[in-house]
DNA sequence: AACAACTATAGTTTTTATAGATAGTTTTTA
DNA sequence: TAAAAACTATCTATAAAAACTATAGTTGTT
């Protein structure tokens, strides 16, 4: 059994064909075929169903991936344990973002992050939060950032910044007319919510509540985009909440109808996350201090208080 | 990098020597030495430091020795999937146990065992629980039967059974005229105790906070022999705790010193542990299941009380 | 029945792991 | 301090293996 033979069991497995796999593995077809016979003689059990098609995985085939995954993964630490020691920051790194924070945030961290750090050959992705947490289990994300807390074990997260929401409210709504909003103001019957919301931890304002008990009868938006969002809310479908670094690329008009929060304001923890294995940790060190270096002078700058989760 | 390459420089490792290694694994010395060369080569690292006699680990070569072993461990439970799913239950095991348990238990279920399971190979070694927890953790035990709770984060226990002290009280001994005696009768000033008495989980009573207080001024016991025990305290410096089933060899003459407690009795947990990677765990389930089974048969039937950490 | 999509097999080349012999180094010992 | 002992590295040869190309075989679809 050597590792080269349980990459390939891995590639057929995601895959479900031997001709793609082989072209991942970078080999032809005929080489993960005797491969893979080698393993399934010397292991006396066949790991895939070849009478189904596509290709299936046996039922120890099932717990044989399973357990090379491990395998693999624990073996590519070795580079990365390699890596730490030179202080050597590269290579490929493969990160998600969920929409609502890939247009404010990535503009602000991109430039900075492969000035110092030229190496590191970035792949970003705009995904969902459930995107992300089965791409960083399957090992197909290094990290991502989100939303958190997410609470979900196999994943590790790492607090880059508190973002503190701002009521957008038009004209016509029963607030408007106030100049700085309560939480207590809110109501979710005149309200257009994030779909990435989340929940807030102890010692932030706890709006979960809310938006899970609110079902509006008349639609649901499923959508992540701030713009939608706005549209909406200008049609008269009600006041929203719109995450603080959105707000500063509002035209003017558009400005007038934000109203800031009286503190304590409801923020969304937004995080680097990983997942528990902690592959590449130099890489997404790097990645939290560039970020959360910018994000204090973006942030604090504008005199905002965050409440931490810390300080309850 | 090869599974083969990370068991070579665990075996380097662990011998601190290529030649010794090398015989350990079956191959010539120039073959270590080739290898690892070429490790170090891909990793551009070195893992050994060939200056110091007997050679050394790196700084690095310590954590790649430490992420080997999970590599190698993770590898072998392939095989373990395997055999598994085949039911197959052999193979050479290892395991250690205490002296205090050796000799009693051994003789009761080692007959039934090899005959259930001929294929398994046992190797037992009589050893110390410091010694057990330490080759458990390097591998070089599949499980032990020891007094537990141990409260090793690495260990996971399986309780086999709860076996009750009996009072061993010479003449002269202020409680000899007493039948039956009681928890609360006992001095640590007149008492021998064992080393691997071990604490109890609640809801068996708790002598290891006597055990622990106590530091007898004259003499400190480190033997975990029964019989100096016994001996000891046949020559009047006390009395002793005899685990029940050492009680049922005594010859008839000792066996008059015996008082029973009254319940509940104090008891001694002793469980089956391994490795929280769970290796081989067929085979650990077949010891517990051959164990248990002998055991409920001789305690349950001798009529003595067994106070459950469950029902508290 | 013919085709398309796959996987398996055969034959060949390239790469790699291992062994044996030996040289080079350090440590021990007389 | 010189000789012996104990080790590791290096060189060469060989056998094993992993890879490729070409092609045959199998299955499912039209």
């Amino acid at each position: 059994m050597t590792i080269t033979q349980l990459t390939y069991v891995l590639a057929i497995a995601e895959h479900k064909n031997f001709t793609k796999a082989a072209e991942k593995c970078f080999v032809t077809q005929p080489t993960l075929s005797t491969q893979i016979q080698k393993l399934e003689e010397e292991l006396d059990i066949l790991i895939f169903d070849r009478g189904k098609k596509p290709i299936e995985l046996t039922e120890v085939g099932r717990k044989i991936v399973h357990q090379a995954r491990n395998i693999v993964n624990e073996s590519d630490r070795i580079q990365d344990i390699v890596d730490q020691q030179k202080g050597f920051i590269g290579g490929e790194f493969r990160i998600g973002i969920i929409p609502t924070i890939m247009p404010t945030l990535l503009p602000m961290f991109l430039k900075a992050f492969i000035k110092k750090y030229p190496k590191v050959k970035l792949k970003i992705e705009e995904l969902t939060t459930d995107d992300i947490i089965q791409r960083i289990n399957d090992g197909h994300l290094d990290a991502a950032i989100a939303a958190t807390p997410l609470e979900n074990s196999n994943i590790k997260e790492r607090v880059l910044y508190f973002e503190p929401f701002v009521g957008y409210i038009p004209e016509h709504h029963r607030l408007y007319k106030k100049k700085t909003i309560d939480v207590s103001d809110l109501e979710i019957e005149d309200m257009l919510l994030l779909e990435d919301g989340h929940c807030f931890r102890d010692g932030v304002i706890n709006l979960c509540k809310a938006f899970k008990d609110q079902t509006n009868d008349n639609f649901q938006l499923e959508s992540g985009s701030i713009e939608t969002l706005i549209k909406l809310s200008n049609e008269g479908l009600g006041m929203t909440l719109l995450p603080y670094l959105h707000t500063l690329e509002l035209n003017e008009n558009l400005k007038n109808n934000l109203h800031h929060f009286n503190e304590p304001s409801p923020a969304r923890e937004v995080s680097i996350i990983y997942h528990k294995s902690e592959l590449k940790m130099q890489i997404i060190d790097a990645l939290h201090n560039v970020i959360s270096g910018i994000i204090r002078g973006a942030i604090a700058f504008q005199n905002v208080k965050i409440i931490s989760p810390l300080a309850k």
